[in-house]
DNA sequence: GTATGTGTATTAATTCAGTTAATACAGTTA
DNA sequence: TAACTGTATTAACTGAATTAATACACATAC
């Protein structure tokens, strides 16, 4: 369900806010639907368990999730909302690339083109929705 | 010259390599241009020199500058290469965008269609190429 | 009730990158 | 010589991230 990349430069409590936050938002997880327990993910990634409560804290604070003790920490029912603000904050990205693009004259389809391939390639090279 | 951010989480000698790229390849400073020296800038930004050391360590290992020892760091003349270097690093970005936009399920079309509009009026609404 | 699962909280130790500090040495210029 | 430059090195400090070890509270099934 989560995977690390030790690669990368943020602290693993982001890493996993972040993925949590995308299988919600992508429908991945549906609303109410239950998150590993903090101790099995902690097991699974071979990680302390405090690390996992710290991204449990940080996606309740955000209203991305909500727990109830001695149960389990669930998906909001509000998953619609988490969506709308992911692909803003995406869409704003790609607003302030392409005005690095623009300020750079780099060509637009070179651009797009790359963008396109990365795409498809992360959707294995066949849809087009 | 350089002004620091303190609420931005990179470090300070991330921030201030960032700021020569600019400053070089805005035209800001150019080829063959001096740098400020590193017990200056370090004096003026009230920050250890060392810090400043890496950052000019990190322009040298990337071809922006170059340095003569005794003499000062200057900017280099092949002002092409720093252009390839900021292209390269857009591309980059373009194609983490694209794997965010793919796993968000963000459709393709939607997003290079915003993409295109904020590039466009960048350059005036005119262009094309 | 007990056992075992959940979340929550706390405190200490560890690790590591970034940064500071203090020097030393080498080349340039006046 | 004096006062600038860059370069290199070693030690110490700092703070965030992470680990570790517990303890406590609630839920559920037996």
């Amino acid at each position: 369900m989560i995977n690390l990349d030790y690669r990368d430069k943020r602290p693993l409590y982001e890493q996993i806010t972040e993925k949590f936050e995308n299988l919600i938002s992508s429908g991945a997880l549906g609303a109410d639907e239950q998150l590993p327990s903090v101790r099995q993910l902690a097991m699974e990634l071979s990680i302390n368990p405090n690390t996992i409560q710290r991204s449990y804290m940080e996606l309740e604070k955000k209203n991305i999730i909500y727990s109830i003790k001695g149960k389990g920490n669930f998906v909001t029912s509000d998953t619609e909302a988490i969506r709308r603000i992911k692909t803003e904050n995406l869409m704003t990205d790609a607003r302030n690339l392409a005005l690095k693009a623009a300020e750079l004259n780099v060509p637009l389809a070179l651009f797009v083109k790359e963008f396109e391939k990365s795409y498809l390639t992360a959707r294995g090279d066949a849809r087009d929705d």
